[in-house]
DNA sequence: ACAAATCTATACAGACTTGTCTATATAGTA
DNA sequence: TACTATATAGACAAGTCTGTATAGATTTGT
């Protein structure tokens, strides 16, 4: 009789994600080694290269789960707050301050990915790239949605505004900055 | 006779420095390692480490300077464009432009500083957040200069304009960004 | 010209990195 | 029960990293 899924021990490659998930996001992609994974895991490292060719795999694998799972996260909470377009626009500003609020919150794994993977070519960037063209698109959904004029200046203008609100509530390790990039975005969309 | 200044060899010092300040904007300071440094300057090691204690000093001295000279170029750049507090206001984002248009440009030292040095107790650390907090200070000065109502609240409001646009135009290599940042600048400054 | 400070070259310690190899153990399946 | 796939433990190679030690050369100021 097999024990039922839900109690059972994790595969070895969950575990390798689970670790490598919050030891990449906090501590960045190059400041973590693959030991301090494997012990993290409790893994053996063959298990590790068997799943994974390389550790820069792993951080592309990582990368794109993360994606996935953000953005699921994110247009849940804007959706389940808001059901017209311009409000849902606005309350992206909201989901992001409850992200910035969280007490493990490091910015956005993209950004900073793509800060320490200087390479174009690896294969973690384009998945960052790919990820702040994801959120963009939904961005530009929600303004031609909201039938306002020049949608897609627009839509770059509040990615801005997104983007930086990240960048400074990360720095100052304060979620303040969510609350004026939520005014700023207020203005623009009157505006148009 | 001593050779005149200008044709003479810059201090190790200087030729440190300057190496530290291409790799190290170039490829990140956890991406360089002292090598790659003494090997670009053609300084000895022991000259490196009798100038600065460490790497981490010699990463806190660069951003230092860097933190000067960018804020001295931005500072002209804006004034030596406009003289009405609003469009000096408006012309950081063409500053921003022209930056953004290098060839090398690698986006904000101090965003990527402060991603890579994952502790806040880094010398380099505490740099960047004064780099962005003078840089606040400095558009408040303006938005204040022009009248503006409720000036923290749009001078922080312009500042998220400012580093998203770095973060996006790194990310896409593409100076684009700043011509939005400054369409909704304008929005702003005019709404307000 | 002499003395002090600075710079160079190179070797080295010790720790850390990614990735490989080997050998053993533990599952699930035919 | 025997086979197969997967997991484990740990040693190991080959290279990287920062920082130190040593000794000789070159500048510099007086």
């Amino acid at each position: 009789m097999p024990r039922p899924k839900s109690s059972a021990k994790p595969s070895a490659r969950d575990r390798i994600m689970q670790a490598a998930s919050t030891l990449f996001y906090q501590e960045g992609t190059q400041n973590v080694g693959i030991d301090r994974i494997i012990a993290e895991s409790g893994v053996a490292k063959m298990s590790l290269y068997n799943h994974f060719k390389s550790k820069d795999a792993l951080i592309a694998a990582w990368l794109q789960q993360r994606d996935a799972n953000w953005r699921e996260w994110f247009q849940e909470t804007v959706e389940k707050q808001a059901t017209a377009p311009t409000e849902r626009l606005l309350a992206m500003f909201d989901a992001l301050e409850e992200w910035f609020s969280q007490p493990d919150f490091r910015g956005c794994a993209f950004i900073n990915s793509s800060v320490e993977l200087v390479d174009p070519e690896h294969p973690g960037y384009q998945v960052a790239i790919e990820h702040q063209q994801a959120i963009y698109d939904y961005i530009l959904q929600l303004v031609k949605a909201a039938e306002i004029d020049d949608p897609d200046a627009v839509a770059e203008q509040l990615l801005l505004l997104l983007e930086g609100a990240i960048v400074v509530a990360m720095m100052r390790r304060n979620p303040a900055a969510a609350v004026q990039a939520k005014a700023a975005a207020e203005m623009l969309i009157r505006a148009a």
